[in-house]
DNA sequence: AAAAATTGAATTGTACACAATTTAATTTTG
DNA sequence: CAAAATTAAATTGTGTACAATTCAATTTTT
């Protein structure tokens, strides 16, 4: 009467949040080997996905469309920098705001990155079809967290 | 003619690597505050997970269940020793493997733990269904990446 | 307009991730 | 059995994440 049963909630393998947590770094370890070679790390794609989208954006833009601060995305656009493809200038009309624009290095790297989907899709075995219902899913909890976050 | 639209398989958009990154950091942030009173980060209740389920695991053993490696185990674990909830003994068998086991501390944390997977469950917004299914999909996406980098 | 509040980056400090190397213990081989 | 190979942790080094603080520039208030 006093053993109780093991909790079933606390099971890892029931937990939601491992399964994103293992699948999200899984697959960052699938995009390794086709970053190696262009000198970019996952995160550092993503940057240069939104500037290649849209060049010219602010570290706060930048944070906003990446969900990262200041303190993530300072240190790592000054290696994009030093790698010679961004530029880092602070905007004349506010002095506080810093431009995030590519070089033409970094702009011609897209066309180096643009087979990179194609490669990740065919590794994933998932088709355009179930990758897009599991993306907007993603989506959806991602933007249903953030909801719930701004309740406090 | 020189000019070639925009890649539409390279907007951030259009991730499905984006959609997990996001979304595996939004619920690491959903866990923050739930953790914060355990004097737990995520990480560290993951390997909690794991030992409240099978108690007296190695580094190793560790590892293969989460995923992550010695460099990343060896000081978190040091970090939850320094905290008194679990203890760090080289195996007398083997004396290459060290030993992790719950402190007394440590297991009766998993009562304080007991109501966080329903209370993300909440936050979420998902039936018991959703997430279930959801979960597998990731799962079964990781399993396969899993898959085809041993194929290298 | 001067003081107070706000804002955007940068900085500081802690804690992962993960590749690569090192070290020590155990197994396998010649 | 001794040398070589393998294995498990630990260590080292780089690059995120993110909270908290700092600093400078701009806005808002009084």
């Amino acid at each position: 009467m006093n053993r109780k049963p093991s909790p079933d909630h606390l099971l890892l393998d029931q937990q939601l949040c491992f399964a994103l947590y293992a699948a999200s770094r899984s697959v960052t370890g699938l995009y390794r080997p086709l970053l190696d070679p262009l000198g970019l790390t996952y995160p550092q794609y993503l940057v240069m996905l939104v500037l290649w989208e849209q060049d010219g954006l602010t570290v706060r833009e930048l944070g906003q469309r990446l969900q990262l601060d200041s303190g993530t995305l300072t240190p790592l656009l000054k290696r994009l920098e030093a790698a010679g493809l961004v530029s880092r200038q602070r905007r004349k009309e506010d002095e506080r705001e810093v431009d995030i624009r590519l070089t033409d290095t970094g702009l011609a790297l897209r066309d180096q990155a643009s087979g990179i989907p194609e490669c990740l899709a065919q590794c994933m075995q998932l088709s355009l079809d179930q990758m897009q219902t599991l993306r907007d899913e993603l989506k959806r909890l991602t933007r249903q967290i953030q909801l719930s976050q701004r309740e406090d």
